[in-house]
DNA sequence: GAGCACTGC
């Protein structure tokens, strides 16, 4: 019942999130012809929309795009003519481009006196749409902007208009053929040479074959009544040919490895498949997906194709969001809920079926599910396992899980030629960009994508290719630079969804989103430098690390699969033949580069004592399995003999790390848990909830000092920038006019609301303790007590227990402050080792809170460093501390 | 005085 409030609770936001593009022009045009500095208007207070008149909207919307259009043009002009005067300064010049030069020139200077005379608003804003609930299809996602570029309704029409002004205008090089060799010759200085690899096949699937096959009679029965035109797209899947030949597999053995490349279809009918073979009849069958979009995307398309309402036979059920019913017979899960499931009943006694999805992902949840799901099938004869993975990598699948069976299907892909370079390319960033302008100028049409390893990055190579193709005027066809990664606000993420316009080729620049998460149509061509960000943690120092390293060959093969998907495709690889044969075959999975704190908490309230031996795919590392239950220990969510402790299982009821939840635990003893889980909820999210562009760093800055009034700590300021949220009315405005990031604000209120209905089920009351700011951060402090750093003479600090020497992340708000003693929520490892939210606190506090883990020596005397050191037993394992 | 690949409960 409590789900279906909430979800309802979300629909109506979402509805009146669909009213806000039209109150924001409104917003913006008023702002426009007001010379006076605007007040800033509430959501709430805004005029209801559907008042507003088609006609009008299109104008607005008109007037709206043409604004935005005339800075973009500026912005060239302003580019072009600076350009063309460093680059053709001295050159003689024909009269016709003479004349052509001094008539942009002055069109630039006009324009640019008319803007100054107007006086534009200084007022930065981050771009409507912008946030995601993060809970949408991709295509839902990225909707709003794509509805505008497909023209489907009355308001975007404008777009259609816009378009074709665009085409007329801007482009020159509109309709141009892509200039071959021979008519312009190549100009870049540092060609690169590539020599062809090998092909990589693409699969042969007869799609006759399977429409000539009669269709068996069950199947037949099954999907008589359903609509003719799905039914025959499902029979057209290469899966299809397979269905009793699978179906024979499921019902002869309780555990099956599934293969099936990409295109398969295996997504959408093994779990189809089996409800019409009647394992449906007496439970579910639970499908997991690491995404969530893709858990909600793949029930929706199944939904339909079975003809019933999503949410009833067909459902999903993700964090926030539990959209099936007492009727769902196939649920699309998120790996990390069926994890949840497990905790609250280890039989997972309602499934009949489980199917784990795009296993070779590795992700934590899935490989500890591996492990759960292995032991269960031993006591659950009658369940069945199924674990699917997209590469061939069968055979540790099947050792884990004591030989079972391999089920192939193959695939429907493109040929893919792949490209080596003859040497080693020094300068992989520089390259990338070459590579891309050999294919823009040498290559049949088709888009690039190019793979990158960050934002700052993406936005170099941007920079630099715009600078190189404005060289070639419109002597080149148009190249259309798109960038995306994660922390990309949405609006401008859906460009890449943009057709190219005839003529112009569009290129990609994109981080890892592009390897799995997002899909781009119409790419025939890949770059892949061969390098991607990756994390990992050390045990011994306690740190994270995020940094640049090669990719796998699994990596390798799936960023140049990204070519073939709607027609044969090439991808050039900027390393050599033999450079790929050292890489690692596959991925290092997550469960061996992680703080194992949360996945040793989680199996201790499952009843898993001995983790040692415990049967992982592939096993963790020891020392991180030690410092685990070691700060479990810590943390009194272990006993000595480590067995969870009451402090333990209330821990666990949260969907926090340990730190966190231990810290919301403990807001009872203070009496401050309105405070701490709102604080619990804003360091969840990361560390993206300011918004620092380049040219505004000054404006956002400001608006951050205002957060840090008192210089009451990194914490206690995001519990301010939360509180004013919800003062506003969590408005969006407001995040604006703070540099606050909408999307992330978003996510913290969703955490927050669930943590919020937890703390009853922990036996925690709801109380609010807002002007004893001792007592908040006493609380954080019995959270993070391990936590603790003490500045030194340098300037910089020395960590307490594990002494390192970490420094004070520029970005926190006491960075100027340096306070003597502090608590910091985490440590990583970038440029330098830095603390990241940093709050200041008392030694005497340490020895209040934490008399197991530091006494009176530790923070009195500063000199003394040694710290005690021990070795002690966790019940059979040793432990260090 | 620095910067954050990607997921998930």
């Amino acid at each position: 019942m409590e789900t279906h409030k909430k979800l309802f609770r979300r629909r109506r936001d979402e509805s009146h999130e669909e009213e806000d593009d039209e109150a924001a022009i409104m917003r913006r045009v008023k702002r426009q012809r007001t010379i006076s500095a605007t007040v800033p208007e509430s959501e709430e207070e805004r005029p209801p929309s559907r008042a507003m008149p088609i006609e009008k909207l299109r104008t607005l919307s008109r007037q709206q795009y043409l604004k935005r259009r005339e800075e973009k043009k500026l912005q060239e002009l302003k580019e072009e003519v600076e350009d063309e005067h460093y680059l053709f300064q001295g050159v003689n010049l024909t009269e016709t481009e003479c004349r052509r030069w001094r008539y942009k020139d002055r069109v630039y200077q006009l324009s640019k006196k008319k803007k100054s005379d107007d006086g534009s608003s200084e007022e930065y804003r981050i771009p409507e749409a912008y946030d995601d609930e993060g809970a949408v299809h991709q295509k839902e996602r990225f909707g709003v902007a794509l509805k505008r570029y497909r023209g489907a309704s009355d308001l975007e029409q404008t777009w259609e208009e816009s378009q074709i002004e665009r085409a007329r205008f801007s482009y020159g090089s509109k309709n141009k053929k892509q200039a071959s060799d021979k008519d312009y010759p190549l100009v870049f200085e540092n060609q690169i040479a590539f020599i062809k690899a090998s092909v990589m096949d693409g699969d042969e699937f007869d799609d006759k074959k399977s429409h000539d096959e009669t269709t068996t009679a069950a199947a037949a029965k099954a999907t008589a009544a359903l609509d003719d035109k799905l039914q025959e797209e499902r029979k057209t899947l290469p899966i299809y040919q397979y269905r009793d030949a699978f179906l024979q597999a499921v019902k002869d053995h309780q555990v099956l490895i599934i293969v099936g490349e990409t295109g398969s279809g295996k997504t959408t009918q093994i779990p189809q498949y089996l409800h019409e073979a009647g394992y449906t009849k007496r439970g579910k069958i639970g499908c997991t997906q690491p995404r969530r979009v893709a858990a909600m995307s793949v029930a929706a398309r199944v939904a339909k194709e079975m003809g019933v309402r999503l949410g009833h036979e067909v459902g999903y059920a993700i964090r926030f969001e539990d959209c099936t019913s007492s009727n769902t017979v196939l649920k699309y899960m998120t790996d990390g809920l069926l994890l949840k499931e497990f905790g609250d009943q280890p039989d997972l006694a309602e499934y009949t079926v489980l199917v784990l999805d795009e296993a070779h992902e590795r992700s934590l949840p899935t490989d500890m599910l591996f492990a759960l799901v292995k032991d269960l099938a031993r006591s659950r004869p009658d369940l069945k396992v199924l674990i699917s993975s997209a590469t061939l990598d069968a055979e540790k699948f099947s050792d884990f899980f004591d030989s079972a069976p391999v089920f192939k299907i193959p695939g429907r892909r493109f040929p893919v030629e792949i490209n080596h370079t003859l040497a080693p390319e020094a300068d992989y960033l520089d390259a990338a960009i070459v590579t891309a302008l050999q294919i823009h100028t040498k290559e049949p049409p088709g888009d690039i994508l190019m793979f990158l390893t960050g934002q700052e990055e993406i936005e170099t190579a941007e920079q630099i290719l715009k600078q190189r193709t404005r060289g070639f005027g419109t002597k080149i066809a148009e190249l259309i630079i798109c960038p995306i990664y994660a922390g990309l606000p949405t609006e401008l993420q859906a460009k890449i969804f943009e057709p190219t316009p005839q003529g112009a080729r569009k290129v990609v620049l994109a981080t890892n989103i592009a390897e799995t998460s997002v899909t781009i149509d119409g790419i025939k061509y890949v770059i892949d430098p061969g390098f991607c960000k990756k994390k990992s943690y050390n045990p011994k120092t306690r740190m994270d690390s995020l940094q640049v390293a090669p990719i796998s060959k699994a990596s390798a093969n799936q960023r140049a699969g990204r070519s073939g998907r709607t027609g044969p495709g090439k991808c050039f690889r900027l390393y050599t033949a033999s450079n790929y044969q050292d890489l690692e075959d596959n991925n290092v999975p997550e469960i061996q580069r992680t703080n194992l704190s949360n996945v040793v908490l989680i199996l201790k309230s499952m009843g898993i004592d001995d983790l040692i031996n415990f049967e992982f795919m592939d096993q963790p590392p020891p020392e991180a399995l030690l410092q685990a239950l070691e700060l479990l220990y810590a943390l009194s969510a272990l006993n000595k003999n480590g067995l969870l402790t009451k402090v333990g299982k209330k821990m666990v009821g949260f969907p926090l790390d340990p730190m966190l939840s231990k810290m919301v635990v403990a807001s009872d003893k203070y009496k401050c848990s309105e405070e701490i889980i709102t604080i619990a909820a804003m360091l969840s999210v990361g560390n993206a909830i300011f918004y620092c562009p380049k040219d505004k760093r000054v404006h956002a800055q400001n608006a951050k000092i205002s957060f840090h009034v008192g210089d009451v700590g990194d914490h206690i300021a995001l519990l301010r920038v939360y509180n004013s949220w919800k003062e506003n009315n969590f408005s969006r405005q407001w995040c604006y006019e703070n540099y606050i990031q909408v999307r992330s604000m978003k996510t913290a209120r969703d955490i927050r609301d669930q943590l919020e209905g937890l703390l009853e089920k922990a036996g925690i009351e709801l109380t609010s303790n807002p002007n004893d700011v001792d007592a908040i951060k006493k609380c954080i402090t019995s959270g993070f007590f391990p936590n603790i750093a003490r500045l030194d003479k340098y300037g910089s600090y020395r960590t307490l227990k594990h002494p390192h020497t970490v420094h004070l992340h520029p970005g926190s708000g006491l960075a100027e402050v340096l306070p003597r003693w502090v608590v910091y929520h985490e440590l990583v490892l970038t440029a330098k080792e830095y603390m990241r939210q940093v709050t200041e606190v008392k030694p005497a506090w340490l020895v209040e809170i934490a008399p197991h883990y530091y006494q009176m020596k530790d923070v009195d005397d500063p000199a003394l460093k040694k710290m005690p050191r021990g070795v002690g037993r966790i019940g059979k394992e040793l432990v260090c501390f």
